[in-house]
DNA sequence: TAGTTATACGGAGGTAGCCTCCGTTTTACA
DNA sequence: TGTAAAACGGAGGCTACCTCCGTATAACTA
């Protein structure tokens, strides 16, 4: 009756991260619905080693889901003390405006599942990702560096809003980031 | 060269018919990504005759939704000179309701490869069914039934936004439904 | 450092759906 | 009633899904 557990693998957190590697190129490229042995071919881990890490494909979208975000959240974290605010804004919500568009396939996959069991610790993100902007936009309108009274929840709900206004087609990123950069150049003071 | 065409054949008409019939079902139930072969089995021929038919799973989809509209129309335009005509449109729209309840699924699909071929028929239909409501209701604005200077895009848009502001579930179609009828409660004069 | 064992790996194999192709059957027409 | 166009069914080749298990390897231990 040993309570104590062995360190995971080195090599099995290897191909976890490879394999949430090429589920994102994979599943951003051809949908919610490509194949999952050529995530596992792009990876170059064998099938099995794919369905041992995540059992089913919304484990996986959740994998990735939840990589994404939590690298966005570090980017917002690293955000605080910049001289810039209004370019470092800018930035991150760039990067949050790419991410939705490989994203846009996998939503609908994604919400029915979501529902109850993960919900916790996309929770616990997002609070990360609002605490990070609202601490700096507060900061940089003490400082008189943009308008005061602007919340993480108004940057998120309209770069939401324009995302998916319009629709998907080749000139989508270029239009969405056009109109949000306007939005960004009005938070000056 | 002859160049009249024989009269399509009738075995082929009948399974053109049950295969629309089929799919309804089974892609009503399973969502798009149902088993053809199913759609098949349902509705009684070989998997070469559902191709013949269809050549692509859209092919299919639009199918069933062009007939599903034609249906719409042909109710849309025999509710004219109903002595009840609240009645009448709120039984109009329970239908389409009904309708959107078992397609939800199957839009993102349609979306991209309705845009340009198969516009024309769904153009056509909605023309129809527009004409048929307008008529139906200033006919019974100017007969002092309802009030006066509602349309057709009013009924319709109402309805397309209460059925996609809520979540789908197992009481969508209740809640979508008890609101839509306060609404059309409120046609009266 | 070498031995032990828990842990992870790969891919064969069984199932199922996709779509094509073609020999057979049925129907419209003369 | 004969015939050829039209339609039928489903076998077959392909690919993806997912499971299972013999093999390989990394973490631990003495």
């Amino acid at each position: 009756m040993e309570n104590r557990k062995r360190k995971p693998r080195a090599d099995a957190l290897k191909n976890r991260d490879l394999l949430i590697e090429a589920a994102r190129d994979v599943l951003g490229q051809g949908g919610p619905q490509a194949s999952l042995e050529a995530v596992a071919r792009k990876a170059g881990v064998g099938i099995g080693t794919l369905y041992r890490h995540f059992p089913s494909r919304e484990a996986l979208f959740h994998a990735v889901f939840h990589h994404d975000l939590e690298q966005l959240a570090c980017l917002a974290e690293g955000l605080e003390g910049t001289n810039d605010p209004v370019a470092a804004i800018r930035g991150w919500l760039h990067e949050n405006v790419a991410l939705i568009e490989t994203k846009r396939g996998m939503l609908g996959a994604l919400s029915i599942v979501m529902s109850e069991e993960s919900k916790q610790s996309y929770a616990d993100l997002s609070v990360r990702i609002a605490a990070a902007l609202n601490s700096l936009l507060t900061q940089s309108a003490e400082a008189g560096q943009i308008r005061t009274g602007v919340t993480a929840d108004d940057l998120l709900q309209t770069m939401y809003a324009l995302c998916y206004a319009r629709q998907p087609g080749p000139e989508w990123r270029t239009q969405v980031l056009r109109l949000l950069d306007i939005f960004v150049d009005g938070l000056r003071a």
